[in-house]
DNA sequence: ATGGCTCGTTCGACGAGA
């Protein structure tokens, strides 16, 4: 059994007493991390070390973004790409040794677009499309098993949403956004694992926007996943989402995601 | 129905998140 789990941390630094708290819990072999928000030298790698994640693979930047790869098991970086063209590091790749020998991790933190769904009033929307597009051309080659995680910062289906139609105007949930994850989804044949365990319209929300009102009125956002190649996906025993975890003290505002595969 | 918190920057607003 190989368990994998993801979570967008917002600053791995100030929460490490966090990711400390959810390995004890979850006891995940490898965990993928998004918005590290620091940089290879400052990262936390001695506590994660003391925890037995003692393989580490960091592709970190200042203050900004920023994925880690931290794991029990060996494992080996392969790639690292810069879908957006622009140094931003959001992307690290690793090759698993050993359990789980021969599937590739992919940790991929998307971005967010800014706030007008717009290519022309917001480029960094047009950025978000384009890096989907550059992940969809890379996907048609894929001739791995495959396990792509992460902060996709975007919302496919209806009841990824508190409120579909309130949404559909909403950077995260436009249908624009949802065509482009879509064809990059048709590209390799992935499998959505949230949604294979968690059969739509169930409960699945892994964000909630930090101000209160919103967190009060439960309006979260499925922005989190992990897709897998069709020869992987069968092999997925388990999928949860630590829901709970929202709601310990400084949280940050993504929930993790953990699967465990029968490797 | 709601951009009303929170982060890192580096010491006080500001850009960014989504």
């Amino acid at each position: 059994m190989v368990t994998i789990a993801s979570w967008n941390i917002n600053s791995v630094r100030l929460r490490m007493s966090q990711v400390a708290r959810l390995l004890v819990q979850e006891a995940p072999d490898v965990l993928c991390l998004q918005e590290i928000k620091c940089q290879e030298h400052q990262f936390p790698a001695e506590a994660f070390a003391e925890l037995g994640y003692v393989h580490q693979v960091i592709h970190g930047q200042k203050g900004y973004h920023g994925v880690a790869t931290v794991s029990r098991i060996p494992l080996r970086e392969c790639s690292r790409h810069d879908w957006q063209d622009n140094g931003e590091a959001r992307h690290v790749g690793v090759e698993l040794l050993g359990p789980g020998g021969g599937m590739v991790l992919e940790n991929v933190y998307i971005p967010a677009g800014g706030d007008t769904p717009d290519r022309e009033a917001n480029p960094k929307f047009g950025q978000k499309l384009d890096f989907i597009e550059r992940m969809t051309r890379w996907a048609d080659a894929l001739d791995r098993p495959t396990l792509i995680v992460g902060d996709f910062n975007i919302a496919p289906l209806d009841c990824d949403v508190y409120d579909h139609k309130a949404l559909l105007k909403v950077v995260s949930h436009t249908p624009v956004e949802v065509e482009t994850l879509d064809r990059f989804r048709y590209a390799h044949g992935w499998v959505d694992l949230g949604r294979e365990h968690i059969p739509a319209p169930g409960r699945c929300y892994s964000w909630w926007s930090y101000r209160a009102y919103w967190r009060k009125k439960d309006q979260g956002r499925r922005l989190d996943h992990m897709w897998a190649s069709p020869e992987l996906a069968p092999h997925a025993r388990a999928h949860r989402v630590i829901e709970e975890t929202r709601d310990w003290e400084q949280p940050s505002d993504h929930v993790p995601l953990v699967t465990e595969f029968a490797l």
